[in-house]
DNA sequence: ACATTATATTCCTATATGGGAATATGTCAA
DNA sequence: TTGACATATTCCCATATAGGAATATAATGT
């Protein structure tokens, strides 16, 4: 193929995730089962544009839909969320030791500051 | 505005990562400042590519150049995947539980096996 | 000034959206 | 069968790619 466009949203859960719509739906599957109206209705979007993201998210396994009757309830299926969680978690250690440095110096610049003031004691309320 | 189309890889983190070359860039810049020449020779990419991807991730703040030089170096700023974490984290435990119930079921089928070969044993080698 | 090297930008093009609107399909109930 | 309801699909259209190729810009050394 020559032209290689932008990824098919449908290629993996990295490009399904990216919509901020479906994130809110993966969201509200979390917490259980829903039908299509269901969710269009407490996410306040229009049923086909659910049915349509809906779409997405099964072709990349991360949702299933349950029963083929007048409803269908679809399901979160998280596992399919992995694959992004095992990339992204690694870079999780870096802040956190930039955040643990920035604490460490603070303290010393507090410590710093309190042996200052007893040297060279300041009125807190100036008058 | 009254067409919305594909979200733009420059509005977050999470669109500018859907795509695997910029994850590969990102992985590489994990070990260090590079330059785009740099770039491009270890992940075996053509050097406009790579500059242009670099562009996406400078627009998220993912990424910082340092030096107006010949040279440019990059380096990964982790802090803009903290988004991307803190979305998916919270799924890793649904996943996990499953694998835990999965691991408890296996010990009881298993017990419930040798308990089985006390009561009915039989020949594992059957001639 | 000039060549060299490093990086960024522009133009091109096939592809893929995502929402709105309308419609099709599917399922159940009386 | 005929509604009534739930869900899926189709068409439209403006926007945004990502890579290839060529070129522009920038900084450095001699």
């Amino acid at each position: 193929m020559y032209f290689m466009a932008r990824t098919p949203t449908t290629s993996d859960a990295f490009n399904a995730v990216a919509e901020p719509q479906r994130r809110r739906i993966i969201d509200l599957l979390a917490s259980g089962e829903r039908s299509v109206n269901d969710i269009a209705a407490a996410l306040k979007m229009r049923q086909p544009q659910v049915s349509k993201h809906l779409k997405v998210l099964r072709e990349v396994g991360l949702v299933s839909a349950r029963g083929e009757g007048q409803h269908r309830l679809y399901s979160l299926n998280s596992e399919a969320l992995r694959p992004i969680y095992e990339w992204v978690s690694p870079y999780e250690k870096y802040w956190r030791e930039s955040y643990e440095r920035l604490e460490q110096l603070l303290g010393r610049l507090q410590s710093q500051l309190s042996a200052d003031d007893r040297e060279n004691p300041t009125d807190p309320v100036a008058h």
